[in-house]
RNA sequence: GGGUAGGUACCCAAGUGGCCAACGGGGGCAGACUGUAAAUCUGCUGACUUAUGUCUACAGUGGUUCGAAUCCACUCCUGCCCA
């Protein structure tokens, strides 16, 4: 095991608060694996880029020999975390629920080395907590810090409504701390408070309180708002080496730096051209995830297919006609067969008649019109998508 | 429980009997430009194989009317004030 100065070199490498340093360093100056927690709430089938931030640190504590405990907040995930949000979570079925929890568990171990991880879920203390032992936890937390919140308080003052289950939330979250007996918990910013209420339910218990650590959140595609499935700007994952390009060269420049230290663990070379610096971040990402060779390709396939332009010969997916010879139906039938995207003919106009519809290059403006659909010939529908006729 | 203001498309929001598939903004999509970035300009943004066409939609149900997002009744939901 590295000296205790060492370890906290690389442990705070990269996080925003650790509360509190001296803590933390008398927990590991005692020479024993500490237990460090994370909990996940499974509201999507896939993990992200973002959920990578945490897994990343966890991964560091593993390498320097302490103990993992990945919470599945299957419960949790029932009532929806409040942090950051300005609404209400629609609620989930535990049915999915459990199968975001198993996907979620798979991916995670991408990052974390499965055989140095414990997995919880916390359904299995909360499912048979009794009425009384919930109002005895409630009545450790007042209404006031649940007001301190920002994003209650934001709420409330908008006049939107904030359910008293909602309100629930850190206490179960600071519960599971006392429970797996945490050393040290780890989030996003969004977190503090939640880990902070497990610090307070902690020592109630007469427990020494986990240290809290946040790490920045990791901004989404769109460059403003935290990652997320459910806002769509996420890079999953699992997500096909040639999406993973593709997204991530879609970040905007000023996120690059973050993204680098986040997504990479490097620094961004400022003097890099940004162009080459976003392949760069792009092709390390996918190499993580899938391998040294697809990066390459993916590489390959980006510079031929957008830098010089040239979609004749990159590679495309195939396409067989289906019924309909007119562009409209065609382009239909193309992103329904091909991407499993159904489009309506509404939309299949709209990018129609806006241009968006080119054949080997010429812009396909009728819906109604019926060009010689060529074999071999490219097929573009929108920035991102283009088949090759069969 | 009482009073009061509300519920319009992905979000905010205008519309208070026909000219409403519904102003405007945001977001999104597409085109030009380009580095699938940013900025800028333009178009589009309910569905139906575009149709001076049909259907669905302004919380829900029913009603008035030739005609309803708009008027009436009841129901459900939310904010605020009072208890």
């Amino acid at each position: 095991m590295l000296s205790v100065p060492e370890q906290l070199e690389i442990l705070k490498r990269g996080i925003v608060t650790l509360h509190s340093e001296k803590e933390l360093a008398e927990k590991l100056a005692r020479g024993k694996p500490l237990r460090i927690k994370l909990g996940v709430d499974p509201t999507s089938p896939d993990i992200h880029l973002g959920h990578a931030v945490g897994l990343r640190k966890l991964r560091q504590f593993q390498e320097l020999g302490h103990q993992i405990v990945l919470i599945i907040g299957d419960f949790t995930a029932m009532i929806g975390d409040p942090s950051g949000r300005s609404t209400t979570r629609p609620p989930l079925t535990y049915e999915e629920v459990l199968a975001n929890a198993k996907t979620y568990t798979e991916q995670a171990f991408l990052v974390l080395d499965r055989d140095k991880t414990e997995v919880v879920f916390n359904g299995s203390w909360f499912k048979e907590m009794p009425f009384m032992e919930v109002i005895k936890l409630n009545a450790r937390v007042t209404l006031q810090q649940m007001l301190q919140r920002e994003d209650f308080k934001n709420r409330v003052n908008n006049g939107t409504e904030v359910r008293l289950h909602e309100i629930q939330y850190p206490i179960m979250q600071g519960w599971d701390s006392v429970v797996v007996r945490s050393d040290v918990e780890i989030g996003g910013s969004d977190q503090l408070f939640n880990i902070l209420v497990g610090r307070d339910l902690q020592k109630e218990e007469g427990m020494e309180p986990q240290v809290c650590m946040t790490l920045p959140l990791l901004e989404g595609l769109d460059g403003v708002k935290k990652m997320s499935k459910s806002l769509g700007n996420y890079v999953g994952l699992t997500d096909a080496p040639k999406d993973m390009f593709g997204k991530l060269m879609s970040i905007p420049d000023e996120l690059m730096a973050k993204y680098y230290l986040l997504v990479l663990g490097e620094v961004l070379d400022a003097a890099m051209h940004p162009m080459e610096a976003k392949k760069q971040l792009a092709a390390k990402c996918v190499a993580t995830y899938h391998s040294e060779a697809a990066a390459r390709e993916c590489r390959e396939d980006w510079d031929t297919r957008f830098s010089k332009r040239d979609l004749a010969s990159a590679e495309l997916p195939a396409y067989t006609l289906g019924e309909r010879r007119d562009v409209l139906g065609v382009v239909q039938h193309a992103y329904q067969t091909v991407f499993e995207h159904t489009i309506s003919g509404g939309d299949a106009r709209r990018l129609i008649q806006g241009g968006s519809i080119q054949l080997n290059g010429e812009k396909l403006s009728d819906p109604k019109a019926e060009p010689a659909w060529e074999s071999g010939a490219v097929l573009k529908l929108d920035k991102k998508r283009s088949v090759r006729l069969a």
